[in-house]
DNA sequence: GTCTATAAGCAGATAGAC
DNA sequence: GTCTATCTGCTTATAGAC
């Protein structure tokens, strides 16, 4: 009953992150995961529809994990977290920020959602920013319209910074594989964007914390 | 005698910019350039090798830019002039930028071209981060190895927005086409990351320059 | 729900005429 | 130095058997 739906999906996502979204053409879909062509295309009518399918998770996660807990105030833990989940989806979808123009290009609808999401995620990194203002545990110069200026160069370049990391290692690393443990510098980056505005005793506690998660992360991968 | 030879390199650089790298198939490329494909081979033995030309002039331009007119000091024209490079290389080769990770997966040679050139061009940040220390017109706060982090970080940071830029603005602009003034924002975003450190005159200075460049930049283009 | 077989199209590249 | 004509190999996608 299930039949090979989620297992197509999955495989893709998988592949497209070794070897490449532009290499990992339908056949080679096929091929992998065991089953004939003509039964990819009883799932989905067309490459697209799956790489959107795999968008889809892309988003959900994203969007869900810039939003959730920050009811009571953010804490070290939650500010943390930020970024261990930014990494995790950088790492998990690595395909798509790998060939993201092409991706988008090739498809008008996904484009419109990437766009969509790109103007969503600043606004929601303002807006974290803001919290933490207001919770007196970021403080940024009062000077007139500097804070709002910087908060949205804050959120801006974080996001930056996230949709370029792996490509900047993939560059880097250009012979040997790509590990997971090659994100945590990123998230590092990241981090320190916006540490300069932290207070000192939030800053140390949520650092103390991203360090901890991220070696944690790198034993288990 | 001259041939078409030039003609190809122009004419590519220019649909790639236009219609993207994966769109640009050297059937197209010779129909664009009104010449067959059998003349575009006689010139180049591959594909490839159009590509590795093209991104020779990218590096030699980048490479001057980057490295040209500092050994007298940075004054505020001549630090406003790096960004006004930076943002000019990645217009003129937005296909490259937008398209990295594939074209360099597809050509070793180009990979580790681009590696090294990654890799001294963090270096020379760096290098030009510390020489606006040594003149007084930048400083780092002087804490046990905060300084020299902080050149890395702001090396890299600046890197990373420099390569991310195109892909944001394509996002950003799904719909409608991208035009040169899209870049004066990315060239801003990046001074900013740095105009925290600066020197206030200095800094003003800088800043101004930039903004007028820019300017005549975009009534020109 | 999954298979085999294959169509249709486009890519990069080459041979050989002029 | 440039052309026409063509080959090979790949891709996405479909038709129809089981």
């Amino acid at each position: 009953m299930a039949g090979n739906r989620e297992k197509i999906i999955e495989g893709a996502r998988r592949l497209m992150n070794r070897e490449g979204s532009s290499a990992t053409g339908t056949t080679r879909m096929a091929e992998a995961l065991e089953i004939s062509p003509g039964n990819l295309y009883y799932h989905f009518k067309s490459r697209e529809e799956i790489v959107a399918r795999i968008y889809e998770r892309l988003e959900a996660t994203f969007r869900e994990g810039l939003v959730a807990g920050t009811g009571d105030g953010i804490t070290p833990e939650r500010f943390a977290d930020f970024y261990i989940v930014a990494i995790g989806i950088a790492w998990d979808y690595r395909f798509f920020f790998a060939s993201q123009t092409d991706l988008l290009a090739a498809d008008d609808a996904l484009a419109r959602r990437h766009r969509e999401l790109q103007a969503w995620s600043l606004n929601a990194l303002e807006e974290i920013v803001a919290l933490l203002e207001k919770q007196g545990t970021a403080l940024l110069p009062k000077a007139r319209g500097e804070a709002a200026r910087l908060r949205k160069s804050i959120a801006l370049n974080t996001w930056l910074l996230w949709i370029s990391w792996i490509s900047f290692v993939k560059v880097e690393k250009a012979e040997s594989d790509l590990v997971r443990g090659d994100m945590a510098r990123g998230a590092v980056q990241m981090f320190d964007l916006f540490s300069p505005w932290l207070d000192t005793e939030f800053e140390k506690a949520a650092r103390k914390i991203l360090n901890s998660e991220l070696e944690r992360m790198d034993a288990v991968a």
